[in-house]
DNA sequence: AAATATACTTACTAATAAGTAAGTTCTTGA
DNA sequence: TCAAGAACTTACTTATTAGTAAGTATATTT
């Protein structure tokens, strides 16, 4: 796998999650890149097969990455959870899902199935963790477990958007009401 | 003010709320509404003037909702605020700030100041409300006024977006779960 | 050494985008 | 009734878009 295709996907999805989807164009990414057009259509043929990798990808690391939280207490996976919306908006970036969501409908239909799953997969991870931790005593909050994985999901998914939208560190505000409220 | 203005701008609306506001062109509002082209830039010059005076007149409906709201109760005021979003998904739409919030960076400056503006209002009117219900007596939490505010239009924005990716209600899900919570 | 595959570039095409200038029809108030 | 403005249409332009076909240089394999 060449080094130009991995620089590709990573400034599309820098692209993706602070323009969106069809903000963006093939020039975009082979300008700053000093490569050209064709040299972008050479690895990804379509746009909408530059998207679904990226999406593909995020789920891959994202499954990885849950993999290496397994040893980890419900708080400590929580916690590792909410770090990586914080990173994003360290970057000013909202999630892949916040960024492609809202436009679900005008996506290509292969980009549109891999969210869906992805969606699921996060939220169905979410309801474990908080499963997990109400069996060990450890969270008591009087929503049911989807109510509560939910809740939290949503919270942080837009708290990215509000804190580029309010220029308020909305994340930060979410964050420290969630452990507040298990 | 003609009526070819507000189905421009209603049409306009819905589009930006399924497909994003950087899907759709002049002539996805022109064909059904079996205009011309030209007639759409006659009422809103540049796409970023329909942009603009779509947030407005959100901005406009909200005042005049929540001025019709103060003699409510603040359980019901919160009731009125989340069946703002249950008909948004009955639509398929999401909210307009989860419409246009995650492509922040590429909306012209006119729509990124108005969104600001719109996104403070909304946060402010759910401080207010929740604040109220605390002074009352009617409400119950232990994170600060700022966070539950947060926690819940964050949750409530991208319930929408989340309903629509991933097929199940979660609105329906969240907006049970807010009442327990208060 | 020859053949082949990889990773591109060059040079396009066809479609669509936003936007405009000038003309037409319709309405309305003086 | 006529002048003026409002609400359009006709007919463009210019720029950008995704996408492709054909060629080239460079490794890698046989």
């Amino acid at each position: 796998m060449s080094n130009t295709r991995t620089k590709i996907m990573n400034l599309a999805e820098k692209l993706i999650r602070t323009k969106g989807y069809h903000a963006f164009s093939y020039k975009d990414i082979s300008a700053p890149l000093q490569i050209k057009n064709a040299a972008v259509h050479y690895h990804f043929p379509a746009k909408a097969d530059l998207g679904e990798a990226i999406i593909s990808r995020t789920i891959r690391t994202f499954e990885l990455q849950t993999e290496e939280w397994k040893p980890l207490s419900p708080e400590k996976k929580l916690e590792a959870f909410i770090n990586i919306y914080r990173e994003s908006k360290e970057q000013n970036m909202v999630c892949f899902m916040g960024a492609l969501g809202p436009s679900y409908d005008s996506l290509p239909d292969n980009m549109k199935a891999e969210l869906t799953i992805a969606s699921n997969q996060i939220r169905l991870w979410l309801r474990e963790v908080l499963q997990e931790g109400k069996d060990k005593g450890l969270f008591d909050f009087s929503e049911t477990i989807e109510e509560k994985a939910d809740t939290i999901v949503t919270a942080l998914l837009s708290s990215l958007i509000l804190s580029i939208v309010s220029q308020e560190d909305v994340l930060q505000t979410v964050s420290k009401a969630i452990p507040k409220a298990l």
